[in-house]
DNA sequence: GCCCAGGTGGGTA
DNA sequence: TACCCACATGGG
Protein backbone atom coordinates (compact mmCIF):
# COMPACT_ATOMS: atom_id res chain seq x y z
CA UNK A 1 0.00 0.00 0.00
CA UNK A 2 1.11 3.49 -0.85
CA UNK A 3 2.38 5.47 2.07
CA UNK A 4 0.97 8.68 0.53
CA UNK A 5 -2.49 6.75 0.58
CA UNK A 6 -1.95 5.91 4.52
CA UNK A 7 -1.56 9.74 4.85
CA UNK A 8 -3.97 11.19 3.19
CA UNK A 9 -6.24 8.33 4.71
CA UNK A 10 -5.01 9.31 8.06
CA UNK A 11 -5.76 13.09 7.07
CA UNK A 12 -8.94 12.29 6.46
CA UNK A 13 -10.14 10.92 9.92
CA UNK A 14 -8.52 14.24 10.96
CA UNK A 15 -10.69 16.28 9.62
CA UNK A 16 -13.42 13.97 10.05
CA UNK A 17 -12.92 13.93 13.57
CA UNK A 18 -13.02 17.88 13.46
CA UNK A 19 -16.04 18.26 11.64
CA UNK A 20 -18.31 15.69 13.13
CA UNK A 21 -19.55 15.07 16.95
CA UNK A 22 -19.18 11.16 17.48
CA UNK A 23 -22.68 9.91 19.70
CA UNK A 24 -20.97 8.64 23.00
CA UNK A 25 -23.90 6.31 23.44
CA UNK A 26 -23.23 3.79 20.66
CA UNK A 27 -20.92 1.10 22.46
CA UNK A 28 -22.73 0.93 25.46
CA UNK A 29 -26.36 0.52 26.78
CA UNK A 30 -27.22 -2.48 24.91
CA UNK A 31 -26.05 -5.80 25.56
CA UNK A 32 -25.07 -8.26 23.45
CA UNK A 33 -28.64 -9.92 22.55
CA UNK A 34 -30.17 -6.69 21.84
CA UNK A 35 -27.46 -5.46 19.76
CA UNK A 36 -28.00 -8.77 17.76
CA UNK A 37 -32.11 -7.77 17.67
CA UNK A 38 -31.18 -3.85 16.99
CA UNK A 39 -29.10 -4.67 14.28
CA UNK A 40 -30.87 -7.00 12.39
CA UNK A 41 -33.88 -4.67 12.51
CA UNK A 42 -31.77 -1.92 10.89
CA UNK A 43 -30.42 -4.29 7.83
CA UNK A 44 -32.09 -1.84 5.14
CA UNK A 45 -33.88 0.01 7.28
CA UNK A 46 -33.40 3.95 8.24
CA UNK A 47 -32.28 4.53 11.63
CA UNK A 48 -35.90 6.23 12.92
CA UNK A 49 -37.91 2.96 11.96
CA UNK A 50 -35.55 0.88 13.40
CA UNK A 51 -35.54 2.83 16.77
CA UNK A 52 -39.43 2.70 16.75
CA UNK A 53 -39.66 -0.68 15.71
CA UNK A 54 -37.50 -1.88 18.53
CA UNK A 55 -39.51 0.26 21.26
CA UNK A 56 -42.17 -1.37 19.88
CA UNK A 57 -40.46 -5.05 20.64
CA UNK A 58 -39.26 -3.75 23.94
CA UNK A 59 -42.81 -2.58 24.87
CA UNK A 60 -44.57 -6.54 24.04
CA UNK A 61 -41.26 -8.16 25.89
CA UNK A 62 -38.23 -8.41 27.45
CA UNK A 63 -35.57 -8.49 24.65
CA UNK A 64 -34.29 -11.56 25.99
CA UNK A 65 -33.61 -14.77 23.93
CA UNK A 66 -36.12 -16.24 26.89
CA UNK A 67 -38.82 -14.29 26.34
CA UNK A 68 -38.36 -14.05 22.01
CA UNK A 69 -38.03 -17.82 21.49
CA UNK A 70 -41.17 -17.34 22.98
CA UNK A 71 -43.16 -14.53 21.23
CA UNK A 72 -45.73 -15.32 18.78
CA UNK A 73 -44.00 -14.64 15.50
CA UNK A 74 -47.76 -12.36 14.89
CA UNK A 75 -46.37 -10.13 17.80
CA UNK A 76 -42.91 -9.46 16.77
CA UNK A 77 -44.25 -8.99 12.88
CA UNK A 78 -46.95 -6.31 15.10
CA UNK A 79 -43.65 -4.63 16.89
CA UNK A 80 -41.63 -4.44 13.55
CA UNK A 81 -43.92 -3.71 10.84
CA UNK A 82 -43.13 0.05 10.92
CA UNK A 83 -39.25 -1.10 10.16
CA UNK A 84 -40.25 -2.84 6.89
CA UNK A 85 -39.02 -6.62 5.79
CA UNK A 86 -40.97 -7.47 9.18
CA UNK A 87 -42.15 -10.84 8.33
CA UNK A 88 -38.48 -11.94 7.38
CA UNK A 89 -37.16 -10.17 10.18
CA UNK A 90 -39.59 -11.24 13.01
CA UNK A 91 -38.70 -15.05 11.86
CA UNK A 92 -35.29 -14.39 12.20
CA UNK A 93 -35.32 -12.91 15.60
CA UNK A 94 -36.97 -15.92 17.52
CA UNK A 95 -34.88 -18.55 15.24
CA UNK A 96 -31.94 -16.34 16.62
CA UNK A 97 -33.34 -16.71 20.00
CA UNK A 98 -34.30 -20.10 20.08
CA UNK A 99 -30.55 -21.19 18.47
CA UNK A 100 -28.97 -19.13 21.13
CA UNK A 101 -30.76 -20.50 23.74
CA UNK A 102 -30.63 -24.16 22.52
CA UNK A 103 -26.93 -23.87 21.31
CA UNK A 104 -25.06 -21.47 22.70
CA UNK A 105 -26.42 -21.35 27.00
CA UNK A 106 -28.89 -18.23 25.84
CA UNK A 107 -26.38 -15.42 25.62
CA UNK A 108 -23.82 -14.24 22.78
CA UNK A 109 -20.35 -14.55 25.49
CA UNK A 110 -18.64 -16.54 23.07
CA UNK A 111 -17.82 -13.58 20.92
CA UNK A 112 -15.65 -12.54 24.01
CA UNK A 113 -14.63 -15.80 24.54
CA UNK A 114 -13.78 -16.99 21.27
CA UNK A 115 -10.34 -15.69 19.21
CA UNK A 116 -11.51 -13.28 16.48
CA UNK A 117 -11.78 -15.30 13.46
CA UNK A 118 -13.68 -18.12 15.21
CA UNK A 119 -16.56 -15.79 16.59
CA UNK A 120 -16.86 -14.26 13.58
CA UNK A 121 -17.25 -17.44 11.54
CA UNK A 122 -19.67 -18.77 14.47
CA UNK A 123 -22.13 -15.41 13.94
CA UNK A 124 -21.90 -15.92 10.37
CA UNK A 125 -23.36 -19.20 11.03
CA UNK A 126 -26.79 -18.10 12.45
CA UNK A 127 -29.59 -17.24 10.66
CA UNK A 128 -30.28 -13.18 9.44
CA UNK A 129 -26.20 -12.74 10.63
CA UNK A 130 -24.29 -11.80 7.76
CA UNK A 131 -20.95 -10.05 7.15
CA UNK A 132 -22.22 -6.50 8.18
CA UNK A 133 -24.88 -7.79 11.38
CA UNK A 134 -21.50 -9.67 12.41
CA UNK A 135 -18.91 -7.27 12.57
CA UNK A 136 -21.40 -5.00 14.38
CA UNK A 137 -21.51 -7.26 17.44
CA UNK A 138 -17.72 -7.91 17.45
CA UNK A 139 -16.80 -4.06 16.46
CA UNK A 140 -19.47 -2.66 19.28
CA UNK A 141 -19.92 -5.02 21.95
CA UNK A 142 -16.76 -7.65 21.40
CA UNK A 143 -14.44 -5.06 21.03
CA UNK A 144 -12.40 -6.63 18.07
CA UNK A 145 -10.85 -5.12 15.48
CA UNK A 146 -13.08 -5.02 12.38
CA UNK A 147 -14.97 -2.65 10.87
CA UNK A 148 -18.61 -3.38 9.44
CA UNK A 149 -19.12 -2.19 5.66
CA UNK A 150 -22.54 -0.27 5.36
CA UNK A 151 -24.17 1.17 2.14
CA UNK A 152 -22.71 4.53 3.02
CA UNK A 153 -19.25 3.86 3.20
CA UNK A 154 -19.25 1.31 0.26
CA UNK A 155 -20.21 4.44 -1.32
CA UNK A 156 -17.46 6.84 0.61
CA UNK A 157 -14.64 4.16 -0.02
CA UNK A 158 -15.19 4.43 -3.57
CA UNK A 159 -15.16 7.91 -4.27
CA UNK A 160 -12.56 8.41 -1.88
CA UNK A 161 -10.64 5.56 -4.01
CA UNK A 162 -9.87 3.41 -1.51
CA UNK A 163 -11.30 0.40 -3.43
CA UNK A 164 -12.54 0.01 -7.09
CA UNK A 165 -16.19 0.25 -7.94
CA UNK A 166 -16.36 -3.31 -8.04
CA UNK A 167 -15.09 -3.91 -4.70
CA UNK A 168 -16.94 -6.25 -2.59
CA UNK A 169 -17.69 -6.53 1.24
CA UNK A 170 -14.37 -7.63 2.24
CA UNK A 171 -12.07 -5.91 -0.50
CA UNK A 172 -13.33 -3.02 1.45
CA UNK A 173 -13.22 -4.21 4.69
CA UNK A 174 -9.42 -5.28 4.69
CA UNK A 175 -8.72 -1.98 2.52
CA UNK A 176 -9.91 -0.20 5.28
CA UNK A 177 -8.78 -1.63 8.06
CA UNK A 178 -5.51 -1.42 6.47
CA UNK A 179 -5.78 2.06 5.94
CA UNK A 180 -6.47 2.72 9.66
CA UNK A 181 -5.36 1.66 12.93
CA UNK A 182 -7.60 -0.68 14.94
CA UNK A 183 -8.16 1.62 17.53
CA UNK A 184 -9.58 3.81 14.87
CA UNK A 185 -12.04 0.95 13.58
CA UNK A 186 -14.89 2.72 15.78
CA UNK A 187 -14.25 6.04 15.17
CA UNK A 188 -13.65 5.02 11.51
CA UNK A 189 -17.15 3.10 11.00
CA UNK A 190 -18.93 6.03 12.66
CA UNK A 191 -17.51 8.99 10.36
CA UNK A 192 -17.55 7.51 6.76
CA UNK A 193 -21.22 6.58 7.70
CA UNK A 194 -21.71 10.22 8.89
CA UNK A 195 -19.70 11.66 5.79
CA UNK A 196 -21.93 9.54 3.80
CA UNK A 197 -25.18 10.82 5.45
CA UNK A 198 -24.24 14.37 4.95
CA UNK A 199 -22.03 15.57 1.98
CA UNK A 200 -21.51 11.90 0.30
CA UNK A 201 -24.80 11.22 -0.67
CA UNK A 202 -25.56 8.52 -3.39
CA UNK A 203 -27.74 10.72 -5.46
CA UNK A 204 -26.60 14.71 -4.74
CA UNK A 205 -23.66 14.73 -3.31
CA UNK A 206 -22.32 17.79 -1.64
CA UNK A 207 -18.92 17.77 -2.54
CA UNK A 208 -19.00 21.39 -2.42
CA UNK A 209 -19.23 21.94 1.34
CA UNK A 210 -17.37 18.50 2.04
CA UNK A 211 -15.12 19.15 4.64
CA UNK A 212 -13.07 16.61 2.76
CA UNK A 213 -13.32 17.76 -0.72
CA UNK A 214 -9.59 18.40 -1.47
CA UNK A 215 -8.92 15.14 -0.51
CA UNK A 216 -11.24 13.51 -2.63
CA UNK A 217 -10.07 12.35 -6.20
CA UNK A 218 -13.32 12.95 -7.66
CA UNK A 219 -13.89 15.90 -6.46
CA UNK A 220 -10.48 17.06 -7.57
CA UNK A 221 -11.24 15.58 -11.36
CA UNK A 222 -14.39 17.90 -11.63
C1' DG B 1 -45.67 9.24 -7.07
C1' DC B 2 -40.90 8.54 -6.73
C1' DC B 3 -36.65 8.14 -4.50
C1' DC B 4 -34.10 7.33 -0.55
C1' DA B 5 -33.27 5.23 3.99
C1' DG B 6 -30.40 0.40 4.06
C1' DG B 7 -28.46 -6.59 4.38
C1' DT B 8 -29.43 -11.24 3.98
C1' DG B 9 -30.89 -15.45 1.92
C1' DG B 10 -32.66 -18.28 -1.57
C1' DG B 11 -33.01 -19.32 -6.26
C1' DT B 12 -31.15 -19.89 -10.98
C1' DA B 13 -27.64 -20.51 -14.67
C1' DT C 1 -19.46 -19.02 -7.96
C1' DA C 2 -21.91 -15.33 -9.71
C1' DC C 3 -25.68 -12.82 -10.33
C1' DC C 4 -30.75 -11.53 -9.37
C1' DC C 5 -34.52 -11.08 -6.86
C1' DA C 6 -37.66 -10.94 -2.68
C1' DC C 7 -38.37 -8.88 1.39
C1' DA C 8 -41.56 -3.88 2.94
C1' DT C 9 -42.19 0.43 5.52
C1' DG C 10 -41.78 5.64 6.24
C1' DG C 11 -40.18 10.37 5.26
C1' DG C 12 -38.70 14.10 1.95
Amino acid sequence: MMETEIRRASEILKILRENFTLPKWLSSRRDEFETLVVTVISQNTADRNTAKAFENLSKKFPITPEAISKADVSKIEEALKVAGLYRNKAKTLKKLAKLILEEFGGSLSFIHEMPFEEARKTLLSLPGVGPKTADVLLLFKAKKPTIPIDTHIKRVSKRLGFAPKDADYEEIREKLQALYSPKDYFDVHILLIMLGRKYCKARKPNCKDCPINNLCPKYREA
